[in-house]
DNA sequence: CACAAAAATCAGACCGGGTTCATTTTCAGG
DNA sequence: CCTGAAAATGAACCCGGTCTGATTTTTGTG
């Protein structure tokens, strides 16, 4: 069966997604009311309300839809999670960018940057993408553990019903994930940024090589310079906040 | 002069809040219009918006006013900024948490979680502590710059009237606060989430604890350790279990 | 004490995003 | 065609938030 319905229920969707987007482009997000959409569109308010959930989902559609979480659990054997994000965003920087016609591109980023509100709610969809990854490592961390034949190190299991925040694996997992995605949540930034002021798409593209080696760097060495402070004894009781290691604060 | 003018604005903006705080608690933050409390505090929705900005921002009062900048640029000198916030923290779960009732704590965090919105709301304020934090660290890496002698890396400043997001130093640091900031968002939310799931204050504090020196270790020493002290001298020595957080990239 | 400026409060209209619902249109299949 | 379901409609409605202009309260001064 064809679908005529579909088809014509495809092409309200879209026409109501292009005309909104022209209308962000024009006058900015705010400034448009979804009555105005609605009315320019051809459709009554709750018929766009059927289609698109919120005004926010008119301008962020296909916004966080990189599945970072798929990337680490389909990456190849023997490769850290790390390195396959690593992997992954050099070949971003590196390929074609998948046909994206700079000016549409371009055009969307001012948008989100220019609105307040937008900006949040893109900030939003990333920080649910995180969500997903943290889950992704927590899962490898559990698969590992449990192949790894792990004696049971304290005893006590957590015993708390949950099962989802008590676990100390877990805490890694998820801390791992929160750098992780904050540090590709700042490239993603810094890359449109450029963009929207003004960069070309090599240019910025070539930037964003760069910042995603000094990202993962960051990520895998951390943030002191290679000091082996690591097995210095923490949980010292003593609670005089006074630490011993001078460090260079920064890498340069 | 006194200015009984003063004490009588103060005495109605606590009448508000608690007010506000009393339905929050009882029925959800959804669940309680504004024309509710304007009625319940005995003033007009218009005064009420006069006090409070929003409405999360009854329900958010004192969320993210921990100064993360200013631990880092008021740092005693020779200390890296990882180390003061470490340093901070440490003592901040081995503290008396500043006369906090549990009771209250427990309420209002329980309130923040069951209402998706005061959630992203909430995170919005620390993603604001994290565009300060951003700041001060680029401000360190420029000062160790300067002050180290100054090579031209490429030559000209920021020409770029901007002079935001050129600096490769600056990218660096914005990478080191993003990731900074989203472990400590991390250990927050922790600490709340076992707090609301009913863990003792002092069980969750010391959780805490252990998850400081965690997620510093991580920060600290990175994600994938290269040099391979996993079968580490020391004993443990710490009465909880310290636990590896290392995860391994073997995955085959 | 009086009194006028300044500040606070108020009720109510208004706006925009979003939902509800009863009614009508549009399509599919027999 | 006819009929039943999906989809579209418009109008009323809710809620958060702003605006307006009028009314009250506080305060500093003469």
């Amino acid at each position: 069966m064809a679908g005529l319905r579909e088809r014509k229920k495809e092409q309200t969707r879209q026409r109501i997604a292009a005309v909104a987007w022209r209308l962000f482009a024009e006058r900015g997000f705010e400034a448009v009311t979804v009555n105005e959409i609605a009315e320019a569109a051809e459709v009554a308010k709750a018929t766009l309300f059927a289609y698109f959930p919120t005004k926010e989902s008119l301008a962020l559609q296909g916004v966080g839809d990189d599945d970072l979480a798929g990337i680490v659990s389909r990456r190849p054997a023997g490769q850290s999670p790390l390195a396959a994000l690593r992997a992954h965003f050099r070949a971003l920087a590196a390929g074609p960018m998948a046909g994206f016609d700079p000016e549409v591109l371009v055009s969307r980023i001012r948008v989100i940057f220019d609105s307040p509100t937008l900006s949040a709610a893109a900030n939003a969809l990333l920080y649910e993408q995180r969500q997903q990854l943290a889950e992704a490592l927590k899962a490898e961390a559990e698969a590992i553990r449990d192949e790894g034949g792990q004696r049971d190190s304290g005893g006590r299991r957590d015993s708390s019903g949950r099962g989802d925040s008590g676990g100390r694996g877990e805490m890694a997992a998820v801390l791992m994930a929160a750098q992780i995605s904050a540090s590709l949540v700042t490239l993603q930034e810094a890359f449109f940024r450029r963009l929207a002021d003004g960069a070309s798409l090599d240019d910025a593209r070539q930037q964003l090589a760069e910042d995603v080696e000094l990202a993962f760097s960051l990520l895998a060495d951390g943030l002191e310079p290679h000091t082996d402070h690591s097995t210095t004894p923490h949980t010292d009781h003593s609670s005089t906040p006074h630490t011993d290691h001078r460090a260079r604060p920064s890498r340069d």
